[in-house]
DNA sequence: GTCTATACATCGATAGAC
DNA sequence: GTCTATCGATGTATAGAC
């Protein structure tokens, strides 16, 4: 249960990477500064150093955090039997996840930090996320890898326009279920026709 | 031919919209600031003033110019009589463009920049572009508006999941025209149900 | 682990001469 | 329109006491 990774939780670490995402999401992902992380936190900004030795590293916690909520919410899903089903229900809560925050969305999927790449580490929580969707995408049927990168694509592109151009609507994001059904529908008319 | 807003060719504002598209291809558009963009054009910072009245202005004409490259690019297009062939050419046209400069793309389609809004002005080139897409997309049989939303969702996340995960490769916009067909097919499926 | 104090760079923007 | 000089703020990071 306590691991070395586990830091997210208790810490004071953990407590700086929570501050740090309620300024994101008010300023930006690239916008907040130390000093006013330090403040949110109730501490002075160089003490900071003493449990991330960079913003770099800060970063990296919270893209490791990002990527660990991201698991836990799909991991908690109870899915239908139906594989079609089971997509739908997978990939509606992975859409919910990205929308209800755009800086954490931003920097999990996108990377907007100049000079900044996630460590190995931290990117093993990204691919644990992609080893799930990728497995219940095999499931309902979808294991081409040009489909697989199809259908990724269409989600990344309603979640993508949602959040641009109306972030807390669902004017795009809405067409999820309808879209999932047209790709499915797709891939099961080629496979009779071969 | 030389109205209010032909400023980018010829003038010094112009040179220096073009040099600022220089920087940030190489440092990010959110990347540069006016010391180096002052550095590159070959006068000193506090001149730039001279020519645009803040960063955002800047940024502003920026915009302008980015959907003004991209309208010119559209209308010079000598689209095929068939109305499939014409969106798929147009959009690849499209798509191309938006891959080749992943900063200006950026900033004409996301608005990475906090506290940028275009101008009423800029933003009347950015709906030309929507305009002419719509147009296409009409004459597609492309007309309702979830249909549009669906497909300009699908067209961005092709254009957005390249630009993040492989810029500079094809994996996943080589895919356009066979979405293209995808969504297409779909549509007319409908209406000969209905 | 937290503090004070500070180094050092860079930023956007302004004043005023030419 | 361009220059020199500079302002005031902000940024990350370090030194060293407690």
């Amino acid at each position: 249960m306590s691991g070395e990774q586990v830091r997210t939780q208790g810490s004071r670490a953990g407590e700086i990477v929570g501050c740090a995402w309620d300024l994101a999401r008010t300023v930006g992902i690239a916008g907040f500064s130390l000093r006013a992380l330090a403040r949110e936190v109730g501490i002075r900004q160089p003490s900071l150093y003493a449990h991330f030795e960079s913003k770099h590293a800060l970063y990296d916690a919270m893209f490791a955090d990002g990527n660990r909520q991201l698991l836990a919410r799909l991991d908690a899903l109870v899915l239908p039997d139906d594989p079609r089903a089971a997509l739908k229900v997978f990939m509606r809560e992975f859409v919910a996840f990205a929308l209800e925050d755009t800086a954490r969305c931003y920097l999990i999927f996108q990377r907007p930090i100049p000079g900044f790449e996630p460590s190995t580490s931290a990117y093993g929580h990204a691919e644990q996320v992609m080893d799930r969707v990728v497995e219940v995408l095999r499931v309902a049927g979808i294991e081409d890898q040009d489909d697989i990168d199809c259908f990724i694509a269409m989600v990344a592109g309603l979640i993508h326009t949602q959040l641009s151009n109306e972030p807390g609507g669902d004017r795009w994001s809405r067409h999820l279920e309808r879209l999932t059904d047209l790709y499915l529908d797709d891939i099961h008319r080629r496979s009779r026709a071969s």
